[in-house]
DNA sequence: AGTACCACCTGACGGC
DNA sequence: TGCCGTCAGGTGGTAC
């Protein structure tokens, strides 16, 4: 599910349970999810350091490390974090698990290993490296204009691509051009002022929304359509049946009726 | 520039 | 119960 909303979420979560203590050691038991490094130059960089502060680029976390690097986390399709303590035991498919004194870690959890870890010396800097957007929250109205100019392609492949925007994903894509009622297959260059302004106000809108529901579809407002992806929906704005298509290759949930 | 498809992984679910 | 196909909220590469 880590999309914008569910980094923030974790990012907050693993602000509230593993700050300011010092790691006693690590085990990374997923090699191929290490990039640039490795389960023991990962241990050697960790061990005997603090996590400092947290920061978040669209879909990437970064945690500072005391004296040293940033720990970069990405959660692919499926990855989460799990602070437990007390002979609890790590959740299952925990791809790292980060030791803290008297019997606390936290787990970085991943069963289809889609979702990679790094170091980095700063999060600018691996933003640029990997020609990263500006995060979709930090995204002005300008910003998206100018995104949207000259764009030929569907509106809501661009605001999956994380070189254009960081952050938004399959799920709140849709859920952005739902509550904005603009077809995902509309050509981005051929938005209208009016619906560059609606476009923006509602991508703003929805990630707040999903963050202070804390990413949990069950806490969303009524007139999302996130809850609704199932079969045989209806329009929580009109009642019309739900459609799906494929857009790059992703199924698309949008109404027909109110998004033209 | 934009799109289609494959690969990477693993689990859940429906049909038979 | 078991096997099989399909699908799943991401990303990177390749080929048209």
């Amino acid at each position: 599910m880590p999309e914008l909303p569910d980094v923030e979420v974790y990012k907050r979560y693993l602000a509230a349970h593993a700050l300011h203590r010092q790691i006693a050691r690590i085990k990374a038991s997923s090699p191929r999810q290490l990039a640039g490094t490795s389960a023991r130059s990962l241990g050697r960089v960790l061990a005997r350091k603090r996590f400092e502060s947290t920061h978040r680029h669209g879909k990437h976390l970064f945690v500072r490390l005391s004296g040293g690097p940033w720990l970069m986390l990405h959660f692919g399709m499926t990855g989460s974090l799990s602070y437990y303590r007390n002979g609890r035991g790590p959740p299952r498919f925990t791809r790292l698990r980060i030791d803290f004194p008297r019997d606390a870690h936290l787990a970085y959890v991943d069963p289809r290993r889609f979702g990679r870890i790094a170091l980095a010396d700063s999060p600018s800097g691996f933003v640029e490296a990997h020609r990263l957007g500006p995060d979709a929250l930090a995204l002005d109205v300008a910003g998206l204009r100018e995104r949207v100019a000259g764009k030929r392609g569907a509106i809501k492949a661009l605001l999956m691509d994380q070189r254009a925007i960081a952050g938004i994903g399959n799920i709140y894509a849709d859920e952005i051009l739902f509550q904005a009622r603009i077809h995902p297959l509309r050509s981005a260059g051929r938005l209208d002022q009016r619906q560059i302004g609606r476009l923006f106000r509602n991508l703003r809108r929805v990630l707040r929304k999903a963050i202070s529901a804390r990413a949990d579809a069950a806490r969303m407002p009524r007139s999302f359509l996130l809850p609704r992806r199932a079969r045989s929906a209806r329009c929580p704005r009109c009642n019309a049946r739900i459609r799906t298509i494929a857009v790059g290759g992703r199924t698309t949930y949008y109404c027909a009726k109110c998004q033209r």
